[in-house]
DNA sequence: ATAGTATTTAGCTAGTAAGTTAATTAACCG
DNA sequence: CGGTTAATTAACTTACTAGCTAAATACTAT
């Protein structure tokens, strides 16, 4: 049974999904209005929003027969405080990176900046 | 084909993974070292770095039999970009509930104050 | 050369994920 | 009622994931 930070990722590690959470964003819609720019079956799309109805990244009412979904953005709270607290070493690469271009840059006007990759040959 | 953020939030989706990176970030490890807090043989956590390693959140060195490891956060940076673009959804829902905390204030006056932890801004 | 340590690869199993088409449920409309 | 539209469920395929044990590789040290 994996925890709810592990379903929160998984939901998001596929761009449908993301694409799904992107138009929610913008408001209510229908699970045919989520389909439509999908080259995929109904279904597929129906299966998809279930997967983020069970992370609990949307949610749905039932008006007629339509089942409109809602974004639900809570989760993405803690998926969020937990990459936050890698922040400093991407900067920090970043940061180093720029340190070497800055060195380069002093020594040898016109160097390659993919030079880094193979440093330690 | 899986896209980069994908990939980053795939890998991230285990918690086994997201351990392994934590430890990674207070210094460079070997797979020994890695596995060892883990109930787990050593060819499955050789398994989840190489998940790793191919979502470029770590990289691997060689110094002898031993292969270190390193933390490669930069990937991390698209995914909390990814998700940054929510925030405003899941602090609006913090909102409301202030606004049931409060209401439910205004008819019980005995209620907790610091609802509303990560303002941030 | 041989033995030992660190790690990966091979080959297997069980479970899950993403997609399909066809059938079913649910609600509306005439 | 019967027909239409919206969405889900069923049944299936294909492919991947996470784990295992056992075997292979890579390097060190004797």
């Amino acid at each position: 049974m994996p925890d709810r930070l592990s379903d929160t990722f998984s939901a998001l590690a596929d761009p449908t999904r993301r694409a799904i959470l992107a138009r929610l964003a913008t408001g209510e819609a229908t699970v045919g209005e989520l389909a439509e720019p999908f080259a995929m079956s109904l279904p597929a799309v129906s299966k998809h929003l279930k997967v983020l109805e069970r992370a609990r990244l949307i949610s749905r009412g039932r008006e007629a027969q339509w089942r409109p979904c809602r974004l639900d953005a809570a989760p993405l709270r803690g998926a969020a405080d937990w990459i936050e607290d890698y922040r400093q070493f991407w900067e920090e690469s970043f940061d180093r990176l720029d340190d070497y271009l800055a060195g380069i840059k002093s020594k040898r006007p016109r160097r390659n900046k993919n030079a880094r990759k193979r440093q330690r040959s």
